[in-house]
DNA sequence: CGCACGGTTGACCTGTATCAAGCCGGGTGG
DNA sequence: CCACCCGGCTTGATACAGGTCAACCGTGCG
């Protein structure tokens, strides 16, 4: 969490001023949402266990999922921009994140440098991890997604001390297949495609990655 | 310019701070590169005029467009989060910007705090035009996107002071499809398509909006 | 135990890509 | 100053990836 979360090179009485702004932890059971579309902001939220999604809302009323956030992650620094939330926060299962409240994080920012780099830091990256979805979104075929979305996830089981090859999904093949851009049917399609070719088993929300080196060919495909 | 860049609700000496940071200014001719992928980041410009796009680099080696900017605009945050800019910056005609070195606005940032915010703000704006894009991309269709292509830069002609249906395109065919997640001819038959339904005239790069709402309705397609 | 929701699979359709040919206009060199 | 050339654009014919519609299955929750 330590790793992960907001701190990072931040010496023990720095994060212990940071655990103090903490006002608040939210439990939230699956289905619940931490904020919607315009909420105002408050502050941003650290998930402490469990697993959520963001998504945008359309003008037209459909949703499409933004993001599937894990523990550490950070969420909700869309609303800081105009002081209300711009899309929605949904649990995934049951999940906890504390609130930083923004107004005193800055406060904290200002006399803590190395605070001050990582929120900078945490935004980019945000910046960073969403020029990654245009990428995909714009130029890779649907078995590139699906295998980018599962390298991603791999990754970031692995980081957090878990197997890279072995995890189970927390969303459906709907939010799936929302994110990367495509049907349910097709992501459906997909992993058992996939499947067929030995490059992963699939029993419902169980993943095993058989063949990372597969997939990782898949997203490289020289031209 | 003041309006658009950094400063916004700033006293007149804390603009000075902020302009004494200045250290570079930059021109760039059509096709020059502000930087490019993996460069090191120094800190972050802002367009004073001209106008350029900013790309990512697919691991196959192609790129795609993940933005247009014009005067007023932030550019390079992007690199903050790992200190090497992640994407590459190139001016779509004669440009001029001007460098503000990261670390000294931090340092400033922490002794004003509405520089602060407005850092802040600036930052998650850029996070909430590109849930925007991602919406575009992961769930409109091809006319959809086109026409919120042309309505946001209108939208943006308007907000600095130039006509809102009637403007030049800086960018080729081929780089409004690779932002949109089209191929060029998709983008000229739908040119030809809107022009034939007399929703805009185009000659070029010179585009009339001739029916606004027409193009407003498109997007907000009731399912 | 049963029902409802999530997932799979098949048949068919359509929007966009692909390939290909030709056009237009602006900049360059003779 | 004109002609040529080349990059950018348009348009047509055809291909195909992924969407749509529909039927069925399976499994886990109440």
């Amino acid at each position: 969490m330590q790793e992960l979360c907001l701190p990072g090179g931040l010496e023990s009485d720095e994060i212990l001023a940071l655990e103090r702004l903490i006002t608040a932890r939210r439990r939230l059971k699956k289905g619940e949402t931490l904020y919607q579309t315009r909420d105002p902001f408050v502050g941003i939220f650290a998930l402490r266990f469990g697993s959520a999604k963001t998504a945008i809302l359309a003008a037209d009323g459909h949703e499409q999922v933004s993001g599937f956030h894990m523990v550490g992650d950070i969420i909700g620094l869309d609303g800081i921009g105009t002081g209300n939330h711009t899309c929605e926060c949904t649990a995934l299962e049951d999940t906890e994140v504390c609130l930083l409240p923004f107004a005193k994080l800055e406060e904290l920012a200002r006399v803590v440098p190395s605070l001050q780099q990582h929120l900078h830091r945490v935004m980019s990256r945000e910046i960073v991890r969403e020029h990654g979805v245009m990428l995909l979104l714009g130029s890779m075929r649907a078995e590139e997604r699906l295998a980018v979305f599962l390298l991603n996830l791999s990754q970031r089981y692995h980081r957090r001390g878990y197997s890279a090859s072995e995890f189970n999904l927390r969303m459906t093949r709907e939010e799936i297949g929302s994110f990367l851009g495509l049907k349910l049917e097709t992501v459906s399609r997909l992993f058992s495609r996939f499947h067929d070719e030995g490059l992963v088993e699939v029993q419902q929300r169980s993943v095993r990655l058989l063949d990372l080196d597969a997939l990782r060919r898949m997203v490289n495909r020289p031209v």
